[in-house]
RNA sequence: GCUGCUAUAGUGUAGUCCGGCCAAUCAUGUCGGCCUUUCACGCCGACGACUGGGGUUCGAAUCCCCAUAGCAGCACCA
């Protein structure tokens, strides 16, 4: 219609609809790119790491090539044995199209081969300063004793790092930077370590990459050609650059994004394992940790991370991450797929006079009948949620079934059949309530971080385990466990 | 302290590179209304921001300077 009374305006009225999970182009990468997501595997993943997965992920998508997983664990004081299985667990379930894995402990000879020719290219020297020592030299610009060695022995120090010549902490290799870069944290960064005082879960070794050799390194070798992650790291790729000059190699374009701070929830992997094994967290996946199976059990779909991280994008600027902004997204998945279901919470057990037993049948979803309705069977007494007796109400309507007229007998409610006509009730403004037939519930437990709610709920409770239903007028929920004796359901989001 | 990054409504985000089309976009949120046998969804409307101060310019959210604030790094962590 307005575009054939005024086709001009309509294109001048639309100022580039963009859209709101687009991400800004990356450079170079028409031919194809080579991204990776490279965890600590120190615990499950959550939230922050969800940030640099699905935004390489789609970058990967978008351009096509090649996306590794590449599990850092080049710090056995960082690792944790089950973290092996977990991360690729959560990758999966965030659905990124991970094209292969690697494992940065089975490169150690790797590293070592490329720390030799660092040294032969001047570019590195075992260091045997201490440490206090080696910080105030640095501070004030000045080479360490150590810097000065010749090529062969260093070389022959780094073999005796290797042998065993050295204990925990006696030796380093650092990379030969500059000494006046303005930046103190740029001089003479440390390449190796020795530690022998933790064994690590996978292979038998006592000299370590530190992770910008190991990055650096490896960045180059498979071959990535663009690198996204926290700003927190801006300092690491300058440093990085020193070791890519020194092989001559072209390093990967970078892009580093805001930090992400999350409201609400403890997000340090170590914060979490105390409290898991004090016993103030069921695990991994409780509600009230950030982590993506937390998530996952409350029943947040990996689509709606992926879309709120994406609406996120990839901007530097420091961010609040809001659960609003998450739910949001989520709520527009899940509501046009999740059956409608009664629970009532806090349930109060009222006696109805004045209407013969009837059926109720309620839609499963409002919006589309064809997917049926269940069945209540009305047989004169109901539980309804204490709250809506609670005020000075005279009238409800109890859904889909019919009218009544609320009264207090000697402190106690009762209900009086007022009709069946729903225009009266409309008329008269009044809450339209969800209730059970009083013999035909099943305990059901809603838990929230903010705490649980005792309720009942209709038996088809059992048949939706494992799915996202709504609650009507509570809420979205995850049916955790359901049966005879009882349901437990995790609250997703209003 | 040193080094660096960032700064648009409650939250996220577009615009900033190449000043004017920005009396600043979209989403979310809150409030109000409509729809509706849910307090969901949908629809309509309202609210709400260019950190501050100088400068350049006919013109600045956009360029320059200063200030302020937040964040990060200065680890033999990643």
């Amino acid at each position: 219609m307005l575009q054939a009374l005024a086709p001009g305006l309509l294109e001048a009225r639309e100022p580039v609809q963009r859209d709101r999970y687009a991400l800004p182009p990356l450079p170079d990468a028409e031919k194809g790119v080579v991204m990776r997501f490279a965890p600590n595997p120190s615990g499950p993943l959550h939230l922050g790491h969800a940030r640099a997965a699905v935004l390489n992920d789609v970058y990967v998508r978008r351009y096509g090539g090649r996306y590794i997983l590449r599990i850092e664990d080049t710090d056995p004081k960082r690792v944790d044995p089950g973290a092996y299985e977990t991360v690729p667990e959560d990758i999966r379930w965030l659905g990124c199209g991970i094209t292969e894995t690697v494992y940065q402990s089975d490169r150690l000879e790797v590293y070592y081969d490329h720390a030799r020719r660092l040294i032969e290219r001047g570019g590195g020297y075992v260091c045997t300063c201490d440490n206090d020592r080696f910080r105030e030299l640095r501070l004030a610009r000045t080479a360490c004793p150590c810097r000065g060695g010749e090529v062969e022995e260093n070389l022959a120090r780094f073999e005796g790092m290797l042998a065993g010549a050295y204990a925990e902490g006696e030796a380093s290799l650092r990379v030969r930077t500059d000494l006046d870069a303005p930046d103190p944290a740029l001089r003479d960064f440390p390449a190796f370590r020795i530690l022998t005082s933790t064994l690590h879960p996978r292979i038998d070794a006592s000299v370590y990459p530190l992770m910008n050799f190991s990055v650096a390194v490896d960045d180059h070798l498979l071959g990535c050609t663009h690198v996204i992650r926290g700003k927190d790291h801006i300092a690491n790729t300058r440093r990085q650059q020193f070791i890519y000059d020194w092989y001559s190699w072209t390093p990967p374009h970078f892009r580093h994004y805001g930090r992400m701070g999350i409201e609400g929830v403890v997000l340090s992997t170590s914060e979490m394992r105390a409290g898991i094994a004090a016993g103030r967290y069921e695990g991994w996946d409780d509600i009230r940790l950030g982590t993506l199976r937390a998530l996952a059990r409350r029943g947040i779909e990996p689509e709606a991370v992926k879309r709120a991280m994406l609406a996120i994008g990839i901007g530097e600027t420091d961010i609040q991450f809001s659960w609003e902004n998450l739910f949001a997204e989520n709520r527009a998945i899940v509501d046009p797929v999740a059956d409608r279901l009664w629970f009532v919470p806090d349930p109060v057990a009222v006696e109805v006079t004045g209407a013969p037993p009837r059926e109720a049948h309620p839609l499963r979803h409002p919006g589309d009948p064809s997917r049926g309705t269940r069945t209540l069977a009305y047989d004169g007494s109901v539980v309804v949620p204490a709250a809506e007796l609670a005020g000075e109400i005279s009238l409800l309507r109890l859904k889909d079934l019919f009218n009544v007229e609320v009264s207090t007998v000697e402190g106690r409610a009762r209900l009086a059949y007022a009709g069946d006509e729903l225009a009266d009730a409309r008329g008269a403004r009044v809450p339209i309530v969800q209730w059970l037939p009083l013999d035909g519930t099943v305990p059901c437990t809603l838990r929230r971080p903010e705490g649980e709610i005792a309720g009942v709920s209709e038996p088809s409770v059992c048949d939706a385990v494992g799915k996202v239903v709504q609650f009507e007028r509570v809420g979205f929920a995850r049916i955790d466990t359901a049966g005879p004796g009882g349901a437990v359901a995790y609250l997703t989001h209003r």
